[in-house]
DNA sequence: CCGTTTGTGATACTCCGTATCATTATTGAT
DNA sequence: ATCAATAATGATACGGAGTATCACAAACGG
């Protein structure tokens, strides 16, 4: 049983030293609200009483704290995100733009042991897969039968 | 022997079948005696009678055309660099932004196998990794011996 | 050397994010 | 419960990044 954002705030904020405002609750319910990745744009018109400023702030805040993350689009625009706090990576939709995680212990290994072959101090890395999601496979050819048939062209 | 970006351009814009013109020569020239990565801003800046918009139309016509790619930041503000046409991925110097290429065909080949394991169709990915660059160790804890001695505390 | 086509630059706009600053709200202490 | 210290807010304005528009200028093929 995960609480949902809304209900974890004032404990997050508390465990910041941070204020537990009216504004901040604000934020945290509309993001509890929302399923796979956002703009920060997006939150600020649908809480037209918080100012812009306080939604940025409040966006960077949960992403310093962790709580949020922040992925860039291929086009360059930014999302936020849950972290579901484990180290994980992003498989964005080039398509839709949706958002999700994974993550695979041999990439990590891998990229553990080149960090010791590469100049000057590893502090840490990236790595996005970009897609087409399955939705958006299924949108484009839908079939009877799924996804089953769509050739896989793997550009990498 | 590599041609600088500057006496290429011609033959770039040709091959495109874009007209050769004297801005986007300009921005050519400026460009191939910039080492590392830059701005589109600063372009913009040393260029005062190219017009905004031709710069960033330019950058974008060369990113296109694979002589430039562009990278982001950790904390957003995009660069661009030069595209040496093999595929690669970047050492980004969190402390000041100098980027650099790496390949790894371990990375390459563990990448094309999870791509088969993924849902969706993969596109393509992007890896970054972040560093401090050994420029950048060196001005933090200058010895006379160089960086030997610097603690490699890898973070991933 | 002339007309078609492409490119240019000024302007204005959107989005993303931060700085400033007077005002308001939260909080720990009383 | 009240109060002062402090943190947060929202309005405003700004900077960077990028695109749309459109009248005008340049390139180049014939």
């Amino acid at each position: 049983m995960t609480l949902s954002l809304d209900d974890r705030v004032d404990d997050i904020l508390e465990d910041l030293g941070c204020r537990v405002t009216g504004p901040r609750r604000e934020v945290a319910r509309l993001l509890a609200s929302k399923r796979g990745s956002f703009s920060a744009e997006s939150v600020n018109r649908e809480l037209p009483d918080v100012g812009r400023a306080t939604v940025y702030r409040t966006l960077k805040l949960l992403s310093d704290a962790g709580v949020l993350c922040k992925t860039t689009l291929p086009d360059g625009s930014p999302r936020y995100s849950f972290d579901h706090s484990w180290h994980h990576h992003h498989l964005i939709c080039s398509s839709c733009g949706r958002v999700e995680e994974f993550r695979s212990s041999r990439l990590e290994r891998l990229l553990c042991e080149m960090a010791t072959e590469i100049p000057g101090q590893v502090l840490g890395h990236r790595v996005e897969l970009f897609v087409t999601c399955t939705r958006c496979l299924w949108r484009a050819t839908p079939t009877r039968r799924g996804i089953r048939g769509i050739p896989r062209k793997v550009i990498v």
